[in-house]
DNA sequence: GCCAACGTTGGC
DNA sequence: GCCAACGTTGGC
């Protein structure tokens, strides 16, 4: 059993757009290493920090789950901003996994989980890390849930 | 809007 | 395969 924290804009998709569909394809990934957690990782039912990214307050906004087996990227033959030339139906480049919604907790500031020395090590508070999916260590879960959770 | 850090691209 | 140039991320 793994867990993750994954990275959204909350002004494109947000908790609560995750807690209204109860479930959603975490399509629009284009990073090779961010993909290969998806692909090759994470496994349904395995725990999911949904973290807002580029905007006023952000942080932890809420807890989701895997919720599928890693599948292609639709929006990779899409005409418009995810659109892969190189991909073909038997041979797609980018794949993703559903995500399913558990519950919005109050927002864990990045302020926050930078003033707490448990969660210090967390590999969104690493220096020039830009991953949009991250892994997070059993340790970190654990404090995270038993401290910000409710 | 700035800028540090990192990833990707493409010429050689 | 190297590496400079460029693009993107994301906090501030």
């Amino acid at each position: 059993m793994a867990y993750w924290l994954m990275k959204s804009e909350p002004d494109e998709y947000s908790i609560d757009d995750l807690l209204r569909d109860k479930k959603s394809a975490w399509f629009g990934v284009r990073n090779y290493q961010a993909r290969n957690f998806m692909r090759d990782d994470m496994k349904i039912g395995e725990g999911v920090l949904f973290y807002h990214s580029s905007c006023p307050q952000p942080g932890i906004a809420g807890i989701a789950k895997v919720a599928s087996k890693p599948m292609p990227d639709k929006t990779q033959f899409e005409p418009g901003d995810y659109f892969e030339p190189k991909s073909t139906p038997e041979k797609p480049i980018w794949i993703c996994v559903e995500v399913a919604a558990v519950k919005k907790i109050p927002l864990l500031s990045l302020a926050t989980i930078r003033a707490t020395p448990e969660l210090e090590s967390m590999r969104i508070l690493q220096r020039g890390n830009r991953l949009s999916i991250t892994p997070i260590t059993d340790a970190e879960w654990n404090f995270i849930n038993q401290h910000f959770v409710k």
